[in-house]
RNA sequence: GCCGGUAUGGCGAAAUAGGCAGACGCAAGGGACUUAAAAUCCCUCGGAGUAAAAUCCGUACCGGUUCGAAUCCGUACCGGUUCGAGUCCGGUUACCGGCACCA
C-alpha cells in the first residue's frame, strides 16, 4: 500500500472530529481519567516543536486509557492573556482580542493536524469574559477570605514591560519574559497571601504523586525554617526583635545588624551620633537593584549606628549594632544576632570591622580563623546552663528558658513572599474591586460579574506606572457598591498567572453559567488523574494553582485538597546544534515543515522515540527518516496480510511480549523502548514474509497510540474491526504466553563468555550444565582444572568456576 | 556554597532485586536492483589485534566486594560516634537544572 500522509492524515482527523469520538462523555458509568497538558499560550510564533513532545506522550496515555474503557478527559484551551500579545497590539495597532483570536486560529489547526485526541468540544480560553468571569469570582472570594489585600512596598518593576513582577518571575535580576532590568519600585499592589499556606504546601506533597526533583525544589522555593523569635532591649529602651534558626548560640552574639530599611533608624534618629554616614548609606544600598542586593557579596559592606547599643538578654553584654544590605528587610524581623564563631556571612563582617569572635559551639577548627557551622557534632562551650548540650538540645532548652523570661519564643519562617498580583497593562482580568473614599477597598457584587475590559485608545503602558485602563476615564469613574458614593474602579488587571490557577477545574463543565464548575462535575472528574509539563514552572504556576485548590476546597467548592493525583515532566526538545532551540540561534525547527514532509504520525512516533521522555533531548533531521520508514514499513503489511485468523505459533510468544511492554513502557513514559519492541516486532514478521489477519489487527491496535492515522488507514482498508480503531479494545496478553519453549543461554568459565548454547527453558541446573560442558569451546577453558563451584541462573547463563 | 540530577559506540540511546554491554534507530562502509540516481532489499559496524581466528581492552576517575559489576560498596587518605564500624557521619572530576547574604 502506497503511503500518501497527507490525504490520510485529513481523512482520519476530520472523521474523528465528526464522530466526536474524543468527547468526554457525560454521566458515564465507566471509571474517570482525567490527563492534562499544561494549556499554551497562543503567541505569535506558532506551535514549536517542543509543544507536541508533550501533548503527544499525554494524547498515548489518553488513547490507551480510553482503548481500555476509561471515559477519558483530555482538554485543549488557551492561556491567552499576556505581554507579548498586548505588545504585538501595540505596535501594530490592531486590538489584542484580535490578535489572540488569530493567534488561537493557526495554534488550533496547527494542534488539530497532529492528531491529538483532544475534546475540543470543551475548548477554554482565559481571555473570554465567561470565563474570566469566574476568575474574579475566585479573586472576590480571596478578597473576602482576607487573602487578597493591597499594600505600599517596594515591588520588582520591569523597565521594559512598565509592570510589576512576582517574585517569581524575576530570574537573575531580569525579567522573566522580556530579561530587562528589574528594579525596586515602591508601589500600592494586590497581594494574594500565599504564605497562609506555606505549610501546607510543603506538607500535603506527601499526597501526590510527584517527581522528587518537582517536590524538592518546591520545597526549597517554600524555604521553610525553625527558630526563634529572641528580643534585645537597646541602651534607648527600644525592642530589637531578631529570627534565628541559631538560638542555641545566643551566647555567642557579639554584635547586631538591622537592614538599611529597618524602622529603628528613623525613630532613633535623633538619639544616633553619625546620622549623615547612615543616611549615605541607606541612599546607595537603595540604588542597588534587587540582583545587586541578594548577589553572594565576596565583601561585607556596613555602617556601625553611634549612640545606641543592644542589650543581648541571656547575659546583659553590651554589643554593637550595625546596618548592612546583607540583611534585609523582608526576610524574619529585617533584623539579626551576629554570631561570627558560627555563620560565615558574620565571620566575614567580623574579620572585616574586627569584631569580637566568640567560640559557643566546640568540635570544629579555630573559630578565629573560620566559622564553626556544623549543628549536628557540636557541642556548646562558653554558655552557662547550655554548657555540653548538643545543638540541637542546646536549641530546645534556650527556647523554653526565652519563652519563660518573655524575652522570646520559637518561630517558624519561610523564604516563600506573599504573591504580587497587580500587573499595569491592559490585556488582563480586571480586578473586580471599586476604591471608596468613605469605604476603601469595596467588591464588586457577584452579579456584576464578570467585569469586562472596555475598550481603550490606546494599550501603551504608562510611565507613571499606572495601567492603560487609569485613562478611561468613563470606565474608572462609578459609584461605590456599599454607599453609592463616587469612587473609582481599581485599574491593575491580574498576572497572567491568574487564569491558569483553576483552568483544569472549568474543564469539568466548560459551559457552566451559574458556577466554575457544577459540583456533581467536580466530583466526578476531581481530582485531575496526570498532569505533564515543563520544570520551568514548578514555582510558578504549579505552585499557584496547588494555592488556589486549596483555597477552593477551604471555602467547600472543590472536593479534593490537592488538583493533581500525579505529576510528570518533560525534557526540552533542543536544536539540532544542542543548544536550546532560540531564533537567534538560528537552530528552530518548524513542525509545519515536519508535517508536511514527513506526516504528522512521523513527527509524534520521531518526538517519542527520541529518547528519555524526561530528558532532553537535540532534535535530529536524519533520526526522523528512520521513524517515517517504521511507518512505511507498517503500511506495508497490508501487502502481505494472510486471512488465518490466529497468531502464527512461531509469533505467538513475541506478539504477548510486545503487548505487555507496549503497555507497561507507555504507563512508565518509556515511549523509546516500546517503539522500539514495535520496531523489532515488524523485523520478525518481515523475516517470515507474512502476516496473519489477527497479528495485523494487534500490531495496528498498538500502533494507533503512535501513529493514529496510519493505524486507521490500515484498520479501515483491511477491515480489521468495527468502528474506529482508536477507540477498540486494547489488546490483552497471557502471561503464560510471554515465554518462549527454548532460550539461548550463555556459558561462563570464570565469570567469562565461552560459548552460548540453547536449552530448554524449564532445565534445572543439573541439566543445564551437563550441557554446558558437552561444548568443545567450554572443555578447552576446563583442561586441566579442577571445578570449583557450578552456577546457574534460570534463562540467562551458566558459570562454570575451575581452578 | 546548598539541594536535585546526569556521565555507556561516530550519534540518539537500551540493559540496573548483580547475570550475554551496546536492543531499537541514525550515520558510515560493502553488495544486489537500476543506463544512472533516489527509493528498496541483503551484509558489516565499540576499540586494538589477525589472512581468518585466538586473544586483550572497554559503561567519568581511582579503589574494593563477587564465580560474575554499567548496576553494589568507598574499606583510597584522615577523623568522629560506638564496647564493637566494611556497615552510621564527613571525599574526587566534568556537565545540566534549581536555590542562593533567607540569619
Amino acid at each position: 500500500m502506497k503511503y500518501e500522509h497527507k490525504s490520510i492524515e485529513q481523512k482520519w482527523q476530520k472523521a474523528w472530529e465528526d464522530n466526536g469520538i474524543f468527547h468526554a462523555e457525560e454521566n458515564s458509568k465507566k471509571p474517570k481519567f482525567y490527563t492534562l497538558i499544561e494549556f499554551p499560550y497562543p503567541s505569535g510564533q506558532g506551535l514549536h516543536v517542543g509543544h507536541p513532545r508533550s501533548y503527544t506522550a499525554l494524547d498515548i496515555i489518553a488513547r490507551k486509557k480510553r482503548m481500555q474503557g476509561y471515559n477519558v478527559l483530555y482538554p485543549i484551551g488557551w492561556d491567552a492573556f499576556g505581554l507579548p500579545t498586548e505588545n504585538f497590539a501595540i505596535k501594530n495597532h490592531v486590538h489584542p482580542k484580535e490578535v489572540t483570536k488569530k493567534n488561537v486560529a493557526r495554534f488550533k489547526s496547527q494542534l488539530q493536524s497532529l492528531g491529538l485526541s483532544f475534546d475540543w468540544s470543551r475548548e477554554i480560553n482565559t481571555t473570554d469574559p465567561k470565563y474570566y468571569k469566574w476568575t474574579q469570582w475566585i479573586f472576590l472570594q480571596l478578597f473576602k477570605n482576607g487573602l487578597a489585600y493591597k499594600k505600599e512596598m517596594a515591588v520588582n518593576w520591569c523597565t521594559s514591560c512598565k509592570c510589576v513582577l512576582a517574585n517569581e518571575e524575576v530570574v537573575n535580576g531580569g525579567c522573566e519574559r522580556c530579561g530587562s532590568e528589574v528594579v525596586r519600585k515602591v508601589k500600592s499592589q494586590w497581594m494574594l497571601k500565599i504564605t497562609a499556606y506555606a505549610d501546607r504546601l510543603i506538607k500535603d506533597l506527601d499526597l501526590v504523586d510527584y517527581p522528587e526533583r518537582v517536590k524538592a525544589q518546591q520545597k526549597n522555593w517554600i524555604g521553610r525554617s525553625t527558630g526563634a523569635e529572641v528580643d534585645f532591649t537597646t541602651t534607648t529602651g527600644d525592642t530589637l526583635t531578631v529570627y534565628t534558626t541559631r538560638p542555641d548560640t545566643l551566647f555567642g552574639a557579639t554584635y547586631m545588624v538591622i537592614s538599611p530599611e529597618h524602622p529603628l533608624i528613623e525613630k532613633l534618629s535623633s538619639v544616633i551620633k553619625n546620622m549623615d554616614e547612615i543616611r549615605a548609606y541607606q541612599e546607595a544600598a537603595s540604588k542597588k537593584s534587587d540582583f545587586e542586593r541578594t548577589e553572594v557579596a565576596k565583601d561585607k559592606t556596613g555602617v556601625k549606628i553611634d549612640g545606641v547599643e543592644a542589650i543581648n538578654p541571656v547575659n546583659n553584654r553590651q554589643i554593637p549594632i550595625f546596618i548592612s544590605d546583607y540583611v534585609l528587610v523582608s526576610y524574619g524581623t529585617g533584623a539579626i544576632m551576629a554570631v561570627p564563631a558560627h555563620d560565615t556571612r558574620d565571620w566575614d563582617f567580623a574579620k572585616k570591622f574586627d569584631l569580637p569572635i566568640i567560640e559557643v559551639v566546640k568540635g570544629g577548627e579555630d573559630v578565629q580563623k573560620a566559622a564553626f557551622t556544623d549543628c549536628a557534632t557540636g557541642i556548646l562551650v562558653n554558655s552557662d546552663y547550655l554548657d555540653g548540650l548538643s545543638v540541637d538540645d542546646a536549641k530546645k532548652k534556650i527556647i523554653e528558658k526565652l519563652e519563660e523570661t518573655g524575652k522570646g519564643h520559637a518561630k517558624v519562617n519561610f523564604k516563600l513572599r506573599d504573591w504580587v498580583f497587580s500587573r499595569q497593562r491592559y490585556w488582563g482580568e480586571p480586578i473586580p474591586i471599586v476604591h471608596c473614599p468613605c469605604c476603601g477597598a469595596v467588591p464588586l457584587d457577584e452579579s456584576e460579574l464578570p467585569l469586562e475590559l472596555p475598550n481603550v485608545e490606546s494599550y501603551e503602558p504608562t510611565d507613571n506606572g499606572e495601567s492603560p485602563l487609569a485613562t478611561m476615564t468613563d470606565w474608572v469613574n462609578t459609584k461605590c457598591p456599599k454607599c453609592g458614593a463616587d469612587a473609582k474602579r481599581e485599574t491593575d488587571t491580574m498576572p497572567q498567572w491568574a487564569g491558569s490557577s483553576w483552568y483544569f477545574l472549568r474543564y469539568m463543565d466548560p459551559h457552566n453559567d451559574n458556577a466554575l464548575a457544577s459540583p456533581e462535575a467536580l466530583k466526578y472528574w476531581s481530582p485531575v488523574d496526570w498532569y505533564n509539563g515543563g520544570m520551568e514552572h514548578t514555582t510558578l504556576h504549579l505552585l499557584y494553582s496547588r494555592f488556589w485548590h486549596k483555597f477552593l476546597y477551604d471555602i467547600k467548592v472543590v472536593p479534593t485538597p490537592e488538583p493533581y493525583a500525579k505529576r510528570t515532566s518533560h525534557g526540552m526538545i533542543l536544536g539540532e546544534d544542542g543548544g536550546k532551540m532560540s531564533k537567534s540561534r538560528g537552530n528552530v525547527v518548524n513542525p509545519d515543515e515536519i508535517v508536511d514532509t514527513y506526516g504528522a504520525d512521523t513527527m509524534r512516533t520521531f518526538e517519542m522515540f527520541i529518547g528519555d521522555f524526561e530528558n532532553a533531548a537535540p532534535w535530529s533531521s536524519s533520526s526522523i527518516k528512520g521513524c517515517r520508514r517504521f511507518i512505511e514499513r507498517f503500511m506495508g503489511l497490508t501487502d502481505i496480510m494472510t486471512e488465518d485468523n490466529n497468531i502464527r505459533p512461531a509469533l505467538e510468544s513475541a506478539f504477548h511480549k510486545t503487548i505487555k511492554k507496549v503497555g507497561e513502557d507507555v504507563e512508565n513514559l518509556k515511549f523509546n523502548t516500546a517503539i522500539a519492541a514495535l520496531m523489532s516486532l515488524i523485523n520478525d514478521i518481515y523475516a517470515t514474509n507474512s502476516i496473519t489477519r489477527k497479528e495485523l489487527e494487534i500490531f495496528t491496535k498498538l500502533m494507533s497510540l503512535f501513529a493514529p492515522h496510519a493505524a486507521e488507514e490500515v484498520w479501515s482498508v483491511k477491515n480489521l474491526g468495527k468502528g474506529f480503531v482508536s477507540v477498540s479494545e486494547f489488546p490483552t496478553y497471557d502471561e503464560s504466553k510471554c515465554v518462549e519453549n527454548t532460550v539461548e543461554i550463555a556459558v561462563q568459565v570464570n565469570g567469562k563468555i565461552r560459548d552460548k548454547i540453547v536449552v530448554p527453558v524449564d532445565i534445572d541446573q543439573q541439566g543445564a550444565v551437563s550441557l554446558a560442558k558437552q561444548s568443545e569451546k567450554v572443555n578447552s577453558f576446563l583442561d586441566g582444572k579442577n571445578i570449583v563451584k557450578e552456577i546457574y541462573v534460570k534463562g540467562k547463563l551458566v558459570n562454570i568456576v575451575a581452578k
